[in-house]
DNA sequence: GACACGTTCCC
DNA sequence: GGAACGTGT
């Protein structure tokens, strides 16, 4: 009887799985293996917090395997000395796998292929990178084009159930899940397949009605809360993207249909910038844009650890950071602010921040990561222009207005009245004897000005040979 | 004269 | 996206 391995790397779901389904198909025994590699444990961009997720959802994945009558095989060593072994032990004549985009995982399964009959599948996006491209061949560098001929894409085929049983495992070594690192404090991430498909009816049922108008408020729960799931393939890009569909179809109102239609283009961004990282892999170490490579940053470790423990004293920005220290995951919209101020009103290297985000997000994703840096930094593809720089206060008043966001993750402010939530330098010596909450004591002054700070970051992207628009070498 | 709202420019 | 500066009330 045929037997193939199912190398499972970030497909940790046993539904709308292509390379479980290409395995099945070719075999009559599976062997589901996970292996733990040094290479990637030791990264400067690996985390803690992460890696309890993809344990917690390995334990999963091996108990649904289990109770179709399978097992996970967890190893752990060099993928390809692991993946001889294991073809050595059980016979197998193939190898599937979910193909990834980034350079360290294209690397290493080009050398695996270079030796063991690998066949990878599609499914960590919905359309493979290479088939979206322009008349010319040549890739896209702009989100809008590239999410026209997304949607013009024929539909994708609709997600594969999963398997109802699985063949039996021959008797092989396991050493099973290794035990976890402590998760995040205030986690609420329950790991795996089906947390994630709970979430995903959840959020189509209530929240995406009103995701165009809410998505940018950090004070509601108004975002899908899938990115950890995506991460992990604990649910594919085309489930999301039928559920999308899904409820756009089923809406009754057109707010309704425009906040499924916007949540797809979210998707869609994630699509994007697993493109980019496909087609220009030096995006992880240089800007996307030759132009804009010889800003002037500062080396401020100082200021940085206060931006990395939000301890800024701008309250938006410590809001943002210690949420990601504290649960692993950082709204959207407090990204883009925390990103803004490291980058503009601290003039630190964005890819400073690009690694510490990946230290500490469950959701973590090399392309998504760095193209969210890029484009707050302005260097990257269809980017923020370079004088585009958040205001921490404003953005404060604008999408946590009542400082509810603020309160939840810096309480030492909890007492602040709204006029002040967002500025609290400004609140009258008094008073703050009154709150119990001395500014410079119990809540720090800003480290920087943000005025002075905005015209030193034009001046120093003016230096850095910024154009606007970019020429285009 | 203060303040809402629109336009322009940011190099 | 923000700030400065315009017009209108």
């Amino acid at each position: 009887m045929n037997t193939a391995i199912w190398w499972i790397r970030r497909d940790l779901r046993l539904s709308d799985n292509q390379a479980l389904s290409a395995a099945l198909d070719r075999a009559g025994s599976l062997v589901p293996v996970f292996i733990l590699d040094p290479k990637l444990l030791a990264s400067p961009y690996a985390s803690q917090k992460r890696l309890a997720f993809l344990l917690d959802g390995l334990r999963m994945l091996d108990a649904s395997l289990r109770q179709r009558g399978s097992a996970l095989i967890v190893r752990q060593g060099d993928p390809l000395e692991e993946l001889q072994i294991l073809r050595d032990e059980t016979g197998a004549e193939s190898i599937f796998a979910e193909a990834d985009v980034s350079p360290f995982a294209r690397q290493r399964d080009d050398r695996v292929a270079r030796h063991l009959p690998l066949h990878l599948t599609s499914g960590v996006t919905v359309y493979p990178p290479e088939m979206l491209h322009k008349a010319d061949g040549a890739p896209y560098t702009v989100y809008t084009p590239f999410n026209r001929m997304w949607r013009s894409l024929p539909f994708p085929g609709s997600p594969l159930p999963a398997p109802e049983r699985l063949p039996a495992l021959p008797p092989l070594a396991n050493r099973g899940v290794p035990a976890a690192p402590a998760s995040p404090s205030e986690n609420p991430f329950r790991a795996g397949e089906a947390e994630a498909q709970r979430r995903l009816a959840g959020f189509c049922d209530f929240a995406i009605q009103r995701y165009t108008d809410e998505r940018n408020r950090m004070d509601l729960d108004s975002t899908s809360g899938l990115s950890p799931y995506l991460r992990f393939g604990m649910l594919s890009a085309r489930q999301a993207t039928w559920a999308a569909r899904q409820a756009e179809v089923q809406s009754e109102d057109a707010a309704s249909r425009r906040g499924a239609e916007t949540w797809l283009n979210e998707l869609i961004w994630r699509e994007f910038y697993s493109a980019i990282l496909y087609h220009f892999p030096y995006v992880r170490r240089t800007a996307f844009r030759p132009g804009l490579r010889r800003i002037p940053w500062r080396d401020d470790p100082a200021s940085f650890a206060a931006w990395a423990e939000g301890r800024t004293g701008y309250p938006v920005v410590d809001a943002a950071m210690r949420q990601m220290n504290a649960s692993g995951w950082m709204h959207n919209r407090a990204r883009m602010i925390a990103a803004s101020f490291l980058i503009k009103d601290l003039l630190i290297d964005w890819r400073w921040g690009e690694r510490y985000f990946m230290q500490h997000l469950l959701d973590g994703d090399p392309a998504a990561n760095n193209g969210g840096w890029q484009w707050t930094a302005g260097t990257g593809t269809d980017a923020a222009p370079y004088f585009r720089v958040f205001n921490p206060v404003l953005q404060g008043m604008k999408f946590d207005p009542q400082g509810a966001y603020v309160r939840r993750w810096a309480p030492e402010l909890a007492a602040v009245p709204d006029k002040y939530i967002h500025e609290p330098w400004k609140i009258p010596l008094e008073v703050q004897r009154q709150l119990g909450c001395m500014i410079g004591k119990d809540y720090p002054t800003p480290i920087t000005d943000h005025t002075t700070a905005r015209q030193r970051a034009l001046a120093a992207y003016q230096q850095g040979d910024a154009r606007w628009p970019l020429s285009t070498n």
